[in-house]
DNA sequence: CCGTATCCATTCCGATACTG
DNA sequence: CAGTATCGGAATGGATACGG
């Protein structure tokens, strides 16, 4: 009775994305990726998920194209997962969910983990949206199109 | 036993995020409510989300300060559902979200709902995270600073 | 029209034991 | 170490009835 509905055929990008990554692991999967997390046992160690609900969302995202499973580089019998294209392609997904956690979520004293920029070593800036004339972009400046046609 | 572990103590942003916002229904919300809706009915009918479930992830929503319940506009003795500055900081997070999904989700010829500039009457343009220097900025160009002290 | 309350099925998730 | 199998409790979600 109570199936749950797919939101992967939705005509909006928002709901088909969340059908993929909106629960309450596989954001953190991925941001452990970009952070150099390869193995079973370093995800399971860094998230503190159980070991079958790891095995899961490890398959549902590779399923999904996120990520990719290949021969450990260490000759070991197991896996290694990694990013796909599609995957690396929530970079700014991450940041930006990132950016609103530091800002909304965080008390003035409190402690927090910083994505760093390489080249200057600091702390990545906001992100900005640009409309078309370069200005900044504000919701207030947008709107829906209900279905679009491809493009 | 098997309680759900809270990610609201976390010291790192992406999850504390997640733990709000982390679930199938909450960015739904906020992405209506970025698209003008604001009461109960029109949530219940552009989500298709059975009523018990909406009137709980509002709660929460208003409880993380991300809504904010204020009295209706006409008059009526029920409530609209508003975003709040913390709750309209999420905007680039649905951007993000959208665009990946867009870009990585759907068929050439499928057709999906678009977020347009109401300026210029096309598409929002691909976000680009800037680095330091100011140019585009990408995962290898990151690392994650595993505790900072406070900004 | 706006919710709340109840019931039930499904899903999620953690703990643990087990295998190679 | 890398999973798989199983279990039970908790959370999620849908249908529906009910009250303001």
């Amino acid at each position: 009775m109570a199936a749950r509905k797919s939101l992967a055929d939705s005509s909006c990008p928002v709901a088909r994305a969340i059908d993929i990554v909106g629960d309450r692991w596989a954001l953190l999967i991925v941001r452990d990726a970009f952070d150099g997390v390869r193995r079973f046992g370093q995800f399971q160690e860094s998230l503190d998920i159980a070991r079958n609900i790891l095995t899961d969302r490890l398959r549902r995202l590779v399923e999904a194209g996120v990520l990719e499973a290949v021969a450990a580089s260490d000759g070991s019998a197991y896996q290694e997962y990694i990013l796909t294209p599609k995957g690396e392609a929530l970079f700014p997904v991450i940041v930006t969910l990132r950016q609103w956690g530091e800002g909304n979520l965080f008390g003035r004293g409190e402690k927090r983990s910083q994505l760093i920029d390489r080249a200057s070593g600091r702390p990545v800036p906001k992100v900005t949206l640009r409309g078309a004339d370069g200005g900044a972009l504000a919701p207030a400046d947008t709107f829906v199109k209900k279905v679009a046609a491809r493009v």
